[in-house]
This record gives structure tokens, sequence and C-alpha cells, in this order.
DNA sequence: CTGTCTGCAAATGGTTTGCACCATA
DNA sequence: TATGGTGCAAACCATTTGCAGACAG
């Protein structure tokens, strides 16, 4: 978790940039960074992965993608930015979206919890995802 | 996060043990293995930091500690089992139990979302603490 | 042109692990 | 005395960074 970065126009459009944003759109499976080298380079076979870091760093902070860092280990990202809750296998690390959520979080209106100043939150369910389940349990 | 272990009777009551578990329970700050490390070894000078790594991972598999893990970087420990949630620095990290929190989390009594089989959840609150805005707002 | 971005490779830093010795049960 | 635990140091591995050349505006 990162305070947003203040948006400047002094970042210029590389085709690099375009595409990882691009890809990143594309998949709802929340990939890591290497996932995603992996997917883009496809597209533009001589990118490096410092790249593909920088710039899933920028974009976090310029709040066009989410960085999932939940759980120690790789962190995941999610090119969609609207609020919505996650689902994480504690067994193979896979994140999915958490849809119909039989859960309501009401936060008041206060900005200042313990005299912190409150920016966000983040709320991540664990278990055992569908795959892991059958696995387990043939 | 990681799947709880089972709790078997295979374990040697170290003093080593002893010293981590006791001392990360007088504390409500959170710290980070480093951190804890620093304490410890004003009791017992001679214990080596991997020491206190793998005491942490064990003692955190058997439920009588909890492992902070979200947000890249280290990872902070919290001496309570029960349930709470968390309020973190995004500028400097600390961590502090959120107190008479203003949300309520109400989970339906299924366990089987998005054909997940849910164990918990987590729930974080990010921001700026009192020493940092006292620091940004002078 | 100029200052940002890239590819490459090396560095970082938190965490893990192999090994020989130690100490608990 | 059998075997889990420890200290030490090296290994790991995701991520970051320094640098020289490339390229967007």
């Amino acid at each position: 978790i990162t305070a947003p970065m203040s948006i400047t126009n002094l970042h210029r459009n590389t085709r690099q940039r375009q595409v990882i944003l691009e890809e990143l759109q594309k998949l709802n499976t929340h990939p890591t960074a290497a996932g995603l080298y992996a997917i883009v380079r496809r597209k533009i076979p001589k990118i490096s992965l410092g790249t593909v870091y920088r710039n899933l760093e920028l974009l976090n902070r310029m709040e066009m993608i989410q960085k999932l860092d939940c759980s120690s280990g790789e962190a995941r990202y999610d090119g969609t930015v609207t609020y919505h809750d996650h689902l994480r296998c504690v067994n193979c690390g896979r994140v999915d979206d958490l849809v119909g959520s039989p859960l309501a979080v009401t936060r008041g209106g206060k900005e200042d919890w313990n005299g912190y100043k409150v920016l966000g939150h983040r709320l991540e369910f664990f278990g055992i995802c569908p795959a892991c389940r059958r696995r387990q349990n043939p």
C-alpha cells in the first residue's frame, strides 16, 4: 500500500506502458509481475522485467491499476480500479474477485480513527479455491 | 496468509520460543521480525535472527500469534490472536489495532463463495498515523 | 534538443535454509 | 540418547536501482 501519487503530465506515453496497461486490463486473473511479463513479451519480446515493475508501480500510484500485496510472497495486480474485495487461495496463491459478497461493510463518515487519517481499506478473504478443493478431495 | 498447522506435541518448549512469545505478547506495537529480534536479544543475547523467524513462523501456524503480512515489505507480528482489524500507516509502516471501529462487517452463514471454501478474512485500513500527520503538517 | 524511459545487470533486503552442534524430553 | 532446535552463514528470490543509450514530446 502506497500513498497515491499526484498525476502529472510529465509521463510519456511509451508503447511499453500502453501494452502493460492494456494486457492487464484484459485479464481477470490478477497476474503477478512475472506472469504479466510473460504475457507482454508476446507483444514486445525485448521488454525487460524491470520495465514491467517500474510501470506497474507508476500505474498503481496513478491509480490506474491496483496492486494487491496482501500476503507475503509475490504481489498481484488488478487492472480494475473500482472498489471490490478479493478471495485469495492459501494453497496456490490464486486471487479472484469476490462477486455477490454476502458481506456488508459500512463505514461511518469519520476519517479520523485512533488518530489516523484514514485513506482507504482493504478486505481480503482467504480460503481454498475451487481447483485446489477438487485436487484435495478427490 | 498460510493454512493453519495441526498442533502436534512434537514441539519442544525451548527458552528461545518462550521468550519470543512472551515478549511479543507484552507489546501492542506489532513489531517486525527484526524489531522483535532486538528486544529478545536483551534476554538472550546469543539468539539468532533465523531462530526468531523460525519460531514466529511456527507460532503463527499454531495460531498462537498472528502474522500481518499485508503490504509488501516487512511482515509484522501481533501477539493477540482474537480477531480485530488494523490500521497501517502508508508513510512509516506502523501498525495499530483498530479500536472502536465505526465499521460493521456482517458475514453471512455461507462458507462457500465463488466456489472458494472461505477460512477467514483480513481487513486493514491504511492512512497516516498521528506521528506522521504531526510531522507533515507542522 | 532535453529530460524521461528502457534494457541490462548488479545490488538490495527480508526471509529461508543447510549444516554441525546443542539441549529437551 | 534420540530428535527437534539453535547459531551461523550462505542462499533465495521478488523487487529495486545505476547506468548508458533510446525515444517521446
